[in-house]
DNA sequence: TCCTCATATGCAACTCGTTGCATAGCCAAG
DNA sequence: CTTGGCTATGCAACGAGTTGCATATGAGGA
């Protein structure tokens, strides 16, 4: 239950309601992971039911009151083991693969119009992490010197620039081959 | 529901038993999709009954008896329209990511054992598939010219080859950052 | 002979995650 | 003044995925 260990993070950083939570699972924290405000508000009340997060109740003008949840002994006690122990490296699950293989029992031209349409939702999140990136830890207006949890942050978002620039050129790579294979193949 | 969709693939490559079908998601398909063979016989069951797949009962000798599951005309129909509908570009998870972010909050130094056994196996997966692509496709053994089928199977195959490279180089950027965090800052 | 390993299939219980819907306050635009 | 949009929280139903267990055949080795 990755879900978890992802809002200890997030609240130990900063605490927030569960609205700021799926906001953040918008953006910083969703880089690496993914989660829906109806999931983190479920979590949110077992984590609070099990001790490891503590509620306040906030009364606000001009928009809804809300509750801030903020980590408290047990639940960073919780984060704490959890970073000890081993996890599995990841296993990858990439439909778009599964359609690229698949396109082999249709028509793969078919397809090009849909990488290019991921080609460019990919090229948008680069941009993207690009600006987070020189507001946040490379710009002029960044902290210097990055205290440790900055670094850390920083790499983890130096992973989803690699991540996204490495797929850009894959997907080249797969729209030359489709591009190639609607062509009739010349021979020697 | 991609499953359905990996398995109808994977079937139409070439038909097999809910056991091959386990094998193949520990290799090739396994390379963008993952699954139990738990689930994968409780999926084969449901598309059987929706009438997406054929069984035929093998018996055999020295081994338990299987039964070979096969496409079938509606089932084709249904990765068919699958590939006719757009689908969202993937959103990452990335547990270790989450780890290192709490990294912050814990000693970082502990992080580098854990990061560097990810290291190994991504390394160990790289040289898997390098070693696939040569036996498939770069070879000498390998068929020439390749059908479509296989230059599909292959720029898939050079997506993971991409995404473990990145991977690696990523992993050493972290291992780099873990290592001057746990050393005093020089301060100029 | 007994044990382990590989093949082969499956149930049951559980957690995780998605989708659709519902509610409610306040603001700004038309 | 109604509509749409943003903040804020939540339920219910379902589907996806994991974990643990159970069963059976036959090969090979201790």
């Amino acid at each position: 239950m990755a879900l978890e260990h992802a809002i200890l993070v997030s609240l130990l950083e900063k605490p927030g309601s569960g609205y700021e939570l799926a906001r953040r699972f918008e953006r910083s924290i969703g880089y690496f992971w993914t989660a829906t405000h109806q999931q983190i508000y479920r979590v949110l009340k077992r984590m609070e039911g099990d001790g490891l997060l503590a509620v306040r109740a906030l009364e606000q003008q001009s928009r809804p009151d809300k509750k801030e949840y903020s980590v408290v002994g047990p639940g960073r006690a919780a984060l704490s083991q959890w970073l000890h122990e081993p996890i599995e490296p990841e296993s990858i699950r990439h439909e778009l693969a599964v359609k690229i293989r698949g396109a082999a029992f249709d028509d793969p031209s078919l397809l090009i119009r849909e990488v290019e349409r991921h080609r460019q939702a990919h090229s948008d999140r680069l941009a993207h992490y690009l600006a987070g990136e020189l507001r946040d830890f490379t710009g002029p207006e960044a902290p210097t010197p990055l205290d440790a949890g900055q670094e850390l942050q920083h790499v983890v978002l130096r992973g989803g620039i690699a991540y996204e620039r490495m797929t850009i050129a894959w997907l080249d790579d797969v729209l030359a081959t489709l591009r190639r294979l609607g062509t009739p193949h010349p021979r020697p």
